[in-house]
DNA sequence: CTTTGTATTGAACGATCGTTCAGTTCGGCG
DNA sequence: CGCCGAACTGAACGATCGTTCAATACAAAG
């Protein structure tokens, strides 16, 4: 049951993250989790709430990864090799390579009220984690002192939309390899 | 005629920037030109057809405005003071921050292959143009000579981007300016 | 005024949308 | 086994989707 649950909401959040909120209809997300419309609405009330329980865990999700990042012996290293895996999604996983949440902020003026709002507080939710990042990384000496967490962690979710949104239109991995490596230099400049 | 197809085109670019295209209904446009589907179907034969019109509206429009900066005095000046308008966009206007190519590849995977593919020409062409401010301010002294148009042009691509993707996630103005200013310091670095 | 060709109208089509609900299935407890 | 509550089924609803087309309006030419 509770499990079925979770099962469902990550299938869910796949076809979502492949095809938008507008662009999904309910019966792409009954043929995903192979269950029929009554189960479904019993379970998350309407595409609204399902919408909310795949983007809750998508967030999680990514905030525990950010976390492990602050965690990490060095904490910009861990960072900067997580961005580096999501680009190397290929095929059929390539929907991967854009954030969940900024394809979803694309559609911002279509979609319902409430996971517009939910859509803003995972934004803040996770640059909270980037700013943890940012202030480990100083901890550990990687990052001068007299960078602003705060700015730097909106800077770092700036470069991440940059690299993901990029890396769906371009084909040339070296190019992105190189922004990459632009990335993490350029974040201890002035 | 003509004259009203441009207009008719630029209406319906409003609605497809503001809502996406699936998003979009063909009533949103009936509505937003004040004409009925017979008259809008004879046009632009379907809603894939009125929606690569406003896509190559819109790319045309941004191509002028960056050969602009090409010819101004100061190419990376003129930019700069560009990318800084489009975020100066309030109210009503805000769905403008957001640039309506990326907006559409958020949704790649709902879209029509047409559209698939005009999109990837029109990110194309306006990275040509981007190569073009390079070079105007490499020969105006403005950028060192070793820096690569190609990988340069990429990456100010990616940094409009993120910073015309944040502006609509964040109140913040001054936050925005400084990242603005940080992207032309950037750019020369290594 | 009539004719001709083009632009526009608006009702209507079948398909699909999100959603509902009466009926069925199923696991666990007495 | 008999019973209960929860989970699931699948046909069906009204609304809206993209699209069509016969009928109408209109501007220019004869």
């Amino acid at each position: 049951m509770n499990y079925s649950r979770q099962e469902s909401v990550e299938k869910a959040m796949t076809v979502f993250w492949q095809k938008g909120y507008a662009g999904t209809g309910m019966r792409d997300i009954q043929t995903a989790l192979d269950k029929r419309p009554g189960s479904i609405y019993a379970a998350f009330g309407n595409k609204e709430g399902l919408y909310l329980a795949a983007l809750e865990a998508y967030t999680e999700d990514l905030a525990a990864t950010l976390k492990e990042c602050t965690l990490a012996d060095s904490p910009l290293h861990a960072l900067k090799s997580f961005l580096h895996s999501t680009l190397g999604q290929t095929d059929a996983l390539t929907y991967k390579r854009q954030c969940f949440i900024f394809k979803a902020q694309a559609d911002w003026l279509a979609l319902p009220a409430g996971i517009q709002s939910a859509l803003r507080q995972s934004l803040q939710q996770l640059r909270g984690r980037f700013e943890d990042i940012v202030k480990a990384a100083q901890q550990h000496g990687e990052l001068a002192e007299d960078i602003v967490p705060e700015q730097a962690a909106l800077w770092l979710q700036g470069q991440f939309i940059a690299i993901r949104t990029l890396s769906t239109a371009i084909e040339n991995e070296s190019a992105l390899e190189w922004m990459l490596d632009k990335v993490f230099n350029d974040l201890g400049k002035h």
